[in-house]
DNA sequence: TCGAGACATCGACAGGCATCGATGCGATGA
DNA sequence: TCATCGCATCGATGCCTGTCGATGTCTCGA
């Protein structure tokens, strides 16, 4: 489902952000808009490798190894976080390419207007 | 009910995010994440003065004027949108503060490991 | 071959949210 | 004073989603 492209995003101000565009960024926005998925994104992006395997990730909340694996699988089909499984353990990698999308789209240097 | 300060915003990378951190920052993306909201940011910044007139933001969309009313709320509420009524007609403008916020989070120079 | 551990999937439930029509409210002009 | 226009609010409705317990699947070691 994850799309290979990501070749979205002009930045928000500027000129108006067509229909099409905004359904293409919309998709990694939900999968960000959400506490624990914004801090499962950090803590794999901070982890040693910009990986984290899914034990230590489940120790970190207070939630079902359940929930957890769910909101890995919404990061992983909006194409945010890759999958790797080793032997019993499965590792999770944050997708540069995915963070650089939509941090174009926030692309500060167009908020300072001349 | 739109916090003053907006003073989160670490980038996404680097430390592991903490949950004051996410739950500061979760409402502006959950704002942004919706295609008409999304649109409506796009329109208003890219608008002459960087503010746009309600009326003229319910033409761009095959939608409600309530509909629209609602989406620009919460925008408002998020603390990313200032309004501005003036005799009949009610203008919102782009609060750069809360988009910088959101920019920082995504900050791509943490993006490119040493 | 069998048991145990690591994740994913399933089905169910509750809460949240986008949308609508109807209505309320304030400002303007006749 | 009154009709009209621009916008916000309200109540209802249907869909989406976060969470859980239970169960399935795969891998490894005994």
């Amino acid at each position: 489902m994850s799309d290979p492209g990501l070749a979205c995003c002009t930045p928000l101000t500027g000129t108006p952000m067509s229909v099409e565009q905004a359904e293409q960024v919309v998709p990694l926005l939900k999968a960000l808009a959400d506490p624990v998925r914004l801090r499962l994104v950090s803590l794999i992006a901070a982890s040693a490798g910009g990986e984290a395997c899914v034990c230590d990730l489940n120790d970190a909340f207070d939630l079902t190894q359940a929930t957890i694996s769910h909101h890995l699988k919404v990061l992983h089909s909006a194409g945010l976080l890759d999958r790797d499984k080793r032997g019993v353990w499965v590792y999770y990698a944050v997708r540069p390419a995915a963070l650089t999308a939509v941090a174009t789209l926030f692309d500060t240097a167009a908020l300072t207007p001349a």
